[in-house]
DNA sequence: TATTAAATTGTAATAATTACAATTTAGTAA
DNA sequence: TTACTAAATTGTAATTATTACAATTTAATA
């Protein structure tokens, strides 16, 4: 836990416990979680917690760079805690989302036109390996 | 118009005047709008039509890889015609998302990764180049 | 320990999307 | 050209993620 402390406090954000569970929840969870999925996960431990609590520090710790949204399935938001840059694989027959490790070449070429490039997101969607084998195996 | 009707017997969908009108509208706007934004600029000249088949079209043509739709903001769906591979890039500033000509050429890594994938997305965030511009002439 | 600005909470409002049943219509074949 | 039918369109109602906001509580500080 104190490694989360010293990340709340390395950004000068008040330690509460709610910041320091939902920041443990992702630091343990690399499932990209919705909101939702957080607050029932963590509403268990923490009968007390609100959901909008859940929303207000993932607001706060996107804002300072800790962790970092995802909008690859269009219906919710999705977190992550920021490891340096990484794309994410959706499969769309068992919905898991898999961090894919690739640098993004194109970067340099968006500077090199003049815009100033905060966010940079590589999504791919379709089936994943394991959901092809299982298609593969059942046969036809 | 003739070419919008091609683009659906291709597909073998049916022709209708409310699909027309929505190839149509993609095909002369590239703002990468809201279903919401086709919808009100549509209903000034089609009184008529219900945002529900706004909707629905949208849906039909995604389906038949005919548009694509992107996720770069998170609280709607923004549509495009499906031309190419390219990505995609979202100004915080004035909130225009324009089209990016690059390749993904990480998808031949996922390829080998043994995921079968459907989709590519790129998205860049930041502040564009004319928004920069305005910025620097402003002075400090 | 007292103070205070900030964080948390619960409820209510908002906005995009989906569900669904009734009506209309495009495409086909007589 | 007409009749038929499956599919498309429409309008309304429901759903769901998110935001707004006011009241209460609390972390950090002096």
């Amino acid at each position: 836990m104190e490694e989360y402390v010293k990340i709340l406090k390395e950004n000068s954000l008040k330690v509460t416990p709610q910041r320091l569970i939902v920041l443990k929840y992702l630091g343990e969870h690399f499932t990209h979680p919705t909101t939702d999925e957080i607050y029932q996960d963590l509403k268990a431990n923490s009968p007390s917690l609100s959901k909008t609590t859940v929303y207000n520090v993932l607001e706060v710790l996107e804002k300072n760079g800790i962790i970092q949204s995802i909008t690859i399935s269009r219906s919710e938001l999705r977190y992550d805690f920021k490891h340096g840059m990484h794309h994410h694989f959706l499969c769309k027959k068992c919905g898991r989302i898999t961090d894919i490790d690739v640098e993004c070449p194109n970067l340099g070429k968006m500077l090199e036109c003049g815009h100033n490039v905060e966010e940079v997101h590589g999504y791919f969607k379709g089936i994943c390996k394991k959901c092809m084998k299982k298609e593969n195996d059942n046969g036809s």
